[in-house]
DNA sequence: ATAGTTCCTTGCTATTTGCAAGTAAAAGAA
DNA sequence: TTCTTTTACTTGCAAATAGCAAGGAACTAT
């Protein structure tokens, strides 16, 4: 249950009070991108989050509404985050952020996608908002 | 000169290494929407950043190209600080962080602006550019 | 000459990070 | 059933970073 301190009312301010943190974005990146969903699997990124950063940076973006967690089905011992659709909203924000570095940083990233990306960006976003939307819990729970 | 190191080659992650800050945006922004020049109207934001943290990301921002430090020609012990061509490819990022944040906290902000930035976002992000490419440094040597 | 102004730097304490290790609870193997 | 492994953390500790208050250097205004 950790939270968080708003500055200021100003937008930018108040974006950055949630994600201006190396790591947030890099959670929601995985969960977006890689359709990742376990703590496993976003301890396994090549950048190398310290376990109680990850457990921390869970418990907020769980607190702050971006993400829902539940037991896996499979397995008990496991949990299933999900974006939540506040955790969706972010999406046109991630695809900029991506476009920004792609373009600064031409090494990384799946060129095909970025390809896509610098062509039809609000296309991009779409389906990436549907796909999401459809492994939210709530549509899950309604399958 | 202080300088940033990359945890990866990832767009995101490569983004993140040098603006996943919560000062360094706000800096941006004060020059983009408030067109702050100087130390002493950075520091005077609502947010109070500390002075030695001011200092520190100022020489990021100019090692990393983001802005430009020039010696004021009205007074010679101020500096003035002027986005970079780099520094104004940020500026898409900015709005959509701008609108981001103004749809989840409804309560700041400049509401004509924002209205606008709703409605036309393509149009605000050109005309702040075209403003943000006048005061650099580069075509104010050449008037 | 004196008093401000501007852009920092320095010193100190408190918080946050990163690393290594440990724990608890469920799952799979013998 | 017992032993080992897996998963998701928590804990402890050293090191880095942030925040706060004060100070200094170089100009400028009076």
């Amino acid at each position: 249950m950790k939270s968080i301190q708003h500055r200021s009312d100003c937008p930018i301010s108040y974006t950055l009070d949630i994600l201006g943190d190396k790591w947030m974005l890099l959670i929601l990146r995985d969960m977006i991108f890689a359709e990742k969903e376990s703590y496993k699997e976003f301890m396994q990124s090549g950048e190398g989050i310290a376990t109680n950063v990850l457990a921390d940076r869970l418990s907020i973006l769980e607190t702050e509404k971006f993400i829902t967690k539940k037991v896996s089905p499979a397995n008990k011992k496991s949990f299933v985050y999900r974006l939540t659709d506040k955790g969706i909203t972010l999406i046109p924000l991630i695809m900029e952020i991506t476009l920004w570095g792609s373009a600064f940083n031409p090494k990384g990233g799946n060129k095909e996608l970025l390809k896509k990306l610098k062509k039809d960006k609000e296309g991009v976003v779409a389906e990436f908002t549907a796909k999401m939307k459809e492994r939210t819990f709530k549509s899950v729970a309604r399958v």
